[in-house]
DNA sequence: CTGAAAGCGCTAACAC
DNA sequence: GTGTTAGCGCTTTCAG
């Protein structure tokens, strides 16, 4: 059994041991209808003896379609950024495609012209832009348009016009987390944000401050103090909101993890909760219903957002492919959800 | 300006642009030396101008080489897949490669031939096969060898001769929280281990058992519980344990996310810890020091092995691609490190 | 130093 | 039904 180098079988190496013209076997491979019966077995035999895997590189460079898609992410030690990424991969191989994965080392870095070579060169169909929105990581894209060739679905930015983006809408998160505490009978609610570079994070905060606005409940600038997302920013934040805001009797924390901190820190004090202070995170981690006590919070299905971006690039790139009038960029923008658990029930309400 | 269809620029539109051939683009592409200055330059310009992108697929076709790994993950929801993909991402990044990433939809799965051949099709130089070991889950690498046509290395199993293996040292870690343990004057130590049909599950509770024999200290079946290393499973493991060993004063929980769980448990009942019950976790989450109490834990650092896993493909592909003799494949296994925190370290000691 | 020819592995378009 | 020809975008080899 005669093989090229680096043991790679190839579609003439089977062509010939079939005793047919690769054409053929190009046929068997596709199954093309076009084949006789006959033919057809004998030439799959062959493919099987021989362990022939067809070249999807020389398919793509023929076919300028590679059936991979680029993943641009960021942050991956964290949980919100690996569900995303969950969810990608799941819907991009579901989908029939391959998927090339890079990662950025800064999650405000604006240089992403080596990141897109990287993945043009390789002929991605389309790319998933899953960096959250920082600082000015989006000018890239928004001012001078890159028009990398291929299209661009966008997760966690502002719904830009003409962009196609996929969101969880953090707004709505933020009020209603605070309209439920407001419910739960607390009317001095402060909030610790997250990094107010993010878009996220003033987007929860900016959800803080309207639903205390027409409840008729202070949201100042003493009420409120900035974390960076960790667990040891939120002991300093929460430090600060004691100080400065001692009728505070509730906190509408911006994550999961700062909020586990203010437990911790409320445990140390012999602070009751629910009962002084009621709390209530974002993001629902795995953890979050086995805290001391259990934290009410806002979910993020980070999961399916992805799968929705995952099948908006498909979308996109089936109809650009067919040479369909290029579809209008449209964005879509999922809502969370509440998850009520002991952290933010008052007791004898 | 004149482009092919689909706006990708090929050499020839430089190369006629410039007024050279495609050779010489090429060459310039490539820094070749031989090139005249001027040429250079030139050919240069219009690179910057048309927006030239070599393919990175034609190229690997003709190179048979194409800068690409592949990496095979699993569970990507959970912290511990997550941070080793982090790791891995980065080093692939540094050493100049891309990342072709698949996911398995199950971790225990023995049907792996698809994923190959995604992965081989695609021309892939190596694969970083990082999913854990799981019941028959190795079956098909060590049984019937499947020789893909690359090097692969393995992450996270039982090392055997002849593979390249890099693993975080499990039993070592047990051992390590177990006798720690023992130190601080527990005598009564149980085990809630992870679903034991993981190697993992089965290295650390082989080194509770070992370090408690050692010490004469009690290790029977009476004396440990198996949880699925989720929260859920935890509590109702400590349950059992409470009932068939009331005299228990300590456990080594198999990973943190049952920890905590117990800790949750322990504080409903108003049980002391560490007074009243140490606990020592394993796989250090960013969340665990800020546990009621802070829970001291076994580090896996994920990411370093991770880094040592690419590295080690790397090597093997240049080793391979220079004709040299085929390297030796050699495991390397990473020794954890303990993190003393509240949750364990007897009061009055 | 530069260019022409051949071909990586495959498929589209056409012939028979 | 099946084979032949050409060529995807690039690099290797060999002339000049």
């Amino acid at each position: 059994m005669m093989r090229s180098k680096l043991g790679r079988v190839t579609i003439r190496e089977v062509a010939s041991a079939a005793g047919v013209s690769t054409q053929t076997v190009s046929r068997v491979v596709n199954s093309r209808p076009d084949v006789a019966r006959e033919t057809r077995d004998r030439v799959q035999k062959v493919i099987k003896r021989m362990r022939y895997r067809p070249s999807a590189l020389a398919r793509s460079l023929i076919q300028q379609r590679s059936y991979t898609l680029g993943a641009v992410i960021s942050g991956l030690k964290y949980i919100g950024p690996s569900r995303t990424l969950n969810g990608i991969t799941e819907a991009v191989e579901e989908a029939g495609y391959a998927l090339l994965l890079k990662e950025l080392p800064r999650i405000d870095t604006t240089e992403i012209t080596p990141v897109f070579d990287a993945l043009i060169s390789r002929h991605v169909d389309g790319i998933i832009w899953a960096v959250p929105e920082v600082g000015d990581n989006r000018k890239p894209f928004t001012s001078l348009p890159v028009n990398p060739g291929v299209p661009i679905v966008y997760m966690t930015m502002e719904p830009r016009a003409g962009l196609p983006v996929v969101s969880i809408d953090n707004y709505l998160g933020g009020r209603m987390a605070t309209a439920h505490l407001v419910e739960q009978g607390y009317r001095h609610i402060a909030h610790i944000s997250g990094p107010l570079d993010w878009w996220e994070a003033r987007q929860r905060m900016a959800g803080w401050k309207d639903a205390l606005r027409e409840a008729g409940l202070p949201a100042g600038p003493k009420h409120w103090a900035e974390g960076n997302w960790s667990s040891a920013s939120a002991a300093k934040a929460l430090e600060t909101l004691l100080q400065q805001y001692p009728q505070m009797d509730a906190i509408f924390v911006a994550n999961d993890q700062m909020a586990l901190s203010v437990l911790q820190s409320a445990w140390r004090r012999g602070l009751q909760i629910p009962g002084g202070l009621g709390i209530v995170g974002f993001d629902d981690l795995p953890e979050s219903p086995y805290f001391c006590p259990p934290l009410t919070t806002i979910q993020q299905d980070h999961y399916t957002v992805a799968k929705i971006a995952v099948a908006e690039i498909i979308k996109i790139i089936e109809s650009d492919w067919k040479g369909e009038a290029s579809l209008e960029r449209k964005s879509v923008v999922v809502a969370p959800a509440l998850l009520v658990r002991d952290s933010s029930v008052r007791p004898g309400k």
